[in-house]
DNA sequence: GTAACTGCAAATCTTTTGCACCGAA
DNA sequence: TTCGGTGCAAAAGATTTGCAGTTAC
């Protein structure tokens, strides 16, 4: 019983937090940005839009286009990471600087998050070398995983 | 007219060589695919399909469909790197184990190349954790070129 | 001669957009 | 009340594909 009143209060407090990140923003509090914002928190990787979409559609009534509109919003003003992968859709993830990249097998598109984010260093250099402002980057790495491995003739 | 001489003498070493390429990989010698790696040789940079087969079209006849095939081709083959970049067209570029990537200005476009890739080591790394066979990564930067800074109110 | 290559047009897939309606502030 | 947000359907843009004709080997 404890338990169970203890979700709602953590839900609660989480609503509060995402209004007020809406609100930083100067976006209207819908549920549908809610329920978004729901899902990406929760998720331990970068999501498509039509991943948001299947499973946000469950809880509240929301078109695709919407889903789209939604994530590029939250993108513009820096809420949300997008990010083009080589399988040629659109990821989405929390910006909060901890972000993350991917290894995904090209047999079975397994995909692993990579936590740490060698470019850092990187992107220090290439400001000095060319005067860009660096406003992001991305990164991904392809292979095999060792499940698709086993398949292979040597 | 020693110079005259020099250059259809270097045009025709390249293409034996080129065709050297394609017979190593079962592929048959035509005048697209000699065009195609022609062109992306004498490039400083990865291309788009659409730029290599406007470039292309100028001097044999060929479709835009037959370019995206001879890419696709190609990158399959090992000898072309293919790539999907953040704006939403893929870049190919020879495989020849000095790739490179860009650092592209979000405001104007303005693309610039970058010779060295620090993913070497990393990709060292994730073989190690996660058992994978590493084909290939896509790094690419975003930000703003000097020129366009210029018109940012600070 | 035959399998591989090519051109054309149509299809595909993801994402964007126009327009009319609706809802948060 | 008033913009901004939303749904629907249609458009857009890059790439792929089916099929019939052509070409390299």
């Amino acid at each position: 019983m404890k338990i169970a009143l203890l979700q709602p209060f953590t839900i609660e407090r989480n609503v509060s937090m995402r209004e007020d990140i809406l609100k930083a923003s100067d976006l209207k509090t819908t549920k549908n940005r809610l329920a978004i914002l729901n899902i990406l928190d929760a998720s331990s990787g970068p999501m498509t839009a039509e991943e948001v979409y299947s499973i946000v559609a469950k809880e509240v009534q929301m078109s695709l286009s919407t889903a789209y509109r939604t994530l590029g919003t939250l993108s513009d003003k820096g809420i949300l990471l997008k990010n083009l992968s080589q399988d040629g859709k659109t990821y989405y993830q929390f910006n909060n600087h901890q972000h993350k990249h991917q290894l995904v097998c090209t047999m079975c598109s397994e995909t692993i998050s990579i936590d740490d984010c060698p470019l850092t260093c990187m992107e220090e250099t290439l400001i000095r070398r060319t005067g860009f402002i660096i406003t992001g980057h991305s990164l991904e790495f392809l292979g095999i995983c060792p499940k698709c491995t086993g398949g292979i003739k040597e």
